[in-house]
DNA sequence: TACTACTACTACAACGTTATCGTGTTGAAA
DNA sequence: TTTCAACACGATAACGTTGTAGTAGTAGTA
């Protein structure tokens, strides 16, 4: 087994100087003709490639951005991911990917690894565990080191970098009211408990849409799920004997156990109930019937993201407090599960 | 904006020298005890982390895996990570995952970036463009430079590697047999065109168990889609008028398209119908009816392979040739789209 | 002949570590 | 008083790069 090829090796073999070698690679004028064409023939034949650690440690960067997310399971952070590294591959960046598996511990170990020189600056979703314990020790510090962060989707306030959320408020808005468009009365909600910043906004928005349609609000018709594991149960005892026209979910998950509960009962979607389901993924497309929700521009919220990051990264001068919130419009995307 | 701290600042500010910050922090007896509290406090105290492309540098070696994956879509894909992952932080590794989006140069490019001295070994699925290109240069090339390499699912029969499998042509005669058992008469298969090495696999089980029955092969029940992109429509001409009562799909994507299609002619699932996919994700048990699918057990896989991978890391003595191709067993989990 | 200017290279330092070897100061044995 | 460990620390090299500074050798000019 041979080890990779280094300028050390191509110096030795050409016998000139390590100096001679790098400059005929990058093209120096410095270097005669006839030696750059000989060392580069060298380095091609034995398919020399610089090696990145070497480069990083020099430089100080390495042209690597690190993404971290709770759960790579959701197709909303697949389309994340491709916007981020569609902008980061333009721009000569790298991107790596490390989850954390919606653990606070995982979080901050993935943290301080990449943190480590590993990478450049940050893009992170937090943990759920994290929003829960509100410990923000691993990101107050990665910022206090200089390196920027950009946070999306599920974010902390209390955080002080750039931000690109979509606005679950107008988004979840929107959905109700077209459901109130269409004709439902009673509309129910299945939310997530209040610490998950998305659950809670979107309950907000919920409530937003039948206050400026002078519809009470009911808090029979809120369920707000306390465990992922459990929610199908949950659901179907919560919707075990509701009357109501109309249903918005805050994930597909939870709307597609939301349909099975209905079509348990004998009801019919969309001709009994409605039902808007919130992230435009795979489940959506293909349940039966499939499922109009509010979709997230993931890629875009990916390449807005990565756009901040990289710009902070190339700014020398450091213009701290300029923090932008970035906030992506929603659309709705009507498919089988309301009446059209 | 302060830089990270390192030993150099540490020396200086109190006022020993590198050598003696680098020992006493790695509790060396040569520094005597009021020295080495000395520094461990100031260091905890500013946090000193040491750097970890410096270390990687230094040691030639950088304690982690690279994993390349085709597409992040599949939950298939997120169990093996995840089955990674926890072998591999187990043994004090660390993951870092690079997606090809099935394109053979991004493929390249991913590998070649990681393989300069960021990680030290790979698991890669490989991309679809790969396996229809048959240009492995660039994995020939990382198995020549010394890098251990396992590939998993998507594997390449000409590499020389370490392998870790699920037996595709035994886990689709296991599906197609408990169709015949169930009594189906006339078996249709929906697969991918042959380049797509699980497909073409997957095809011969479904053809090994009609022959061990008995049963006549009918290539007009053989749909091998071309283009994923026109699947739905594709599966939904195929079957429009075929009269049959099971259908296995090699995929999951395919059974829902599939059962779609059957719904629209007024069959029922799976009354008139049997259908049994691949993969079990995320799809098969939300949809509706919920889909009887051949398991592929990733976090085992992963975990496999993860395990390969850091042996012959570890293995300081290079013992060749000893590559091992490990087959992990399918299982059929059964919901209703099967009759019980 | 002496100086300058240019060409084509080499040497060195630095990025942040750690392992190896070197060294000055003590204290005690001879 | 001399010698020699033991102790506690420092200097150096190395990992693979690159940029800056330095230097032979040659050619041209006065």
């Amino acid at each position: 087994m041979r080890r990779k090829l280094t300028l050390k090796q191509i110096a030795r073999e050409l016998d000139v100087s390590i100096s001679t070698v790098s400059k005929a690679l990058r093209d120096s004028i410095e270097i005669s003709e006839d030696t750059r064409q000989k060392i580069k023939a060298f380095a091609k034949l034995y398919n020399y490639k610089p090696n990145n650690i070497a480069l990083s440690l020099k430089n100080r960067k390495s042209k690597t951005i690190g993404v971290i997310i709770p759960e790579i399971v959701h197709h909303f952070f697949t389309t994340v991911i491709s916007g981020i590294e569609q902008v980061a591959n333009e721009q000569g960046y790298h991107v790596i990917i490390c989850m954390s598996n919606n653990s606070f511990d995982k979080e901050v170990i993935n943290m301080e690894l990449l943190a480590n020189g590993s990478i450049d600056g940050f893009i992170i979703s937090v943990a759920k565990e994290t929003q829960q314990k509100k410990d923000y020790h691993h990101l107050t510090e990665v910022i206090n080191q200089g390196m920027p962060l950009v946070m999306f989707d599920r974010v902390i306030e209390e955080i002080n970098c750039d931000k690109v959320i979509i606005d679950d408020v107008l988004g979840a808005k929107k959905a109700v009211q077209r459901l109130i468009d269409l004709g439902c009365k009673k509309i129910a909600i299945i939310s997530t408990v209040d610490y998950i910043s998305v659950g809670k906004l979107r309950t907000q928005g919920y409530i937003q849409a039948l206050e400026e349609n002078g519809i009470a609000l009911d808090q029979n018709l809120i369920l707000r799920v306390e465990d992922f594991e459990k929610s199908e149960e949950e659901i179907r005892s919560f919707l075990a004997e509701k009357e109501i026209d109309g249903l918005f979910a805050v994930n597909e998950h939870f709307a597609i156990y939301a349909i099975k509960a209905f079509a348990e009962r004998g009801l019919k979607i969309p001709e009994d109930v409605s039902v808007i389901g919130f992230t435009n993924g795979e489940i959506s497309k293909l349940s039966n019937p499939s499922l109009t929700t509010v979709s997230q521009h993931g890629a875009e919220m990916g390449a807005r993201a990565a756009s901040l990051l990289i710009k902070k990264l190339e700014s020398t001068q450091e213009q701290e407090e300029a923090f932008q919130t970035i906030i992506i419009e929603t659309g709705l995307i009507e498919r089988n599960s309301t009446k059209n």
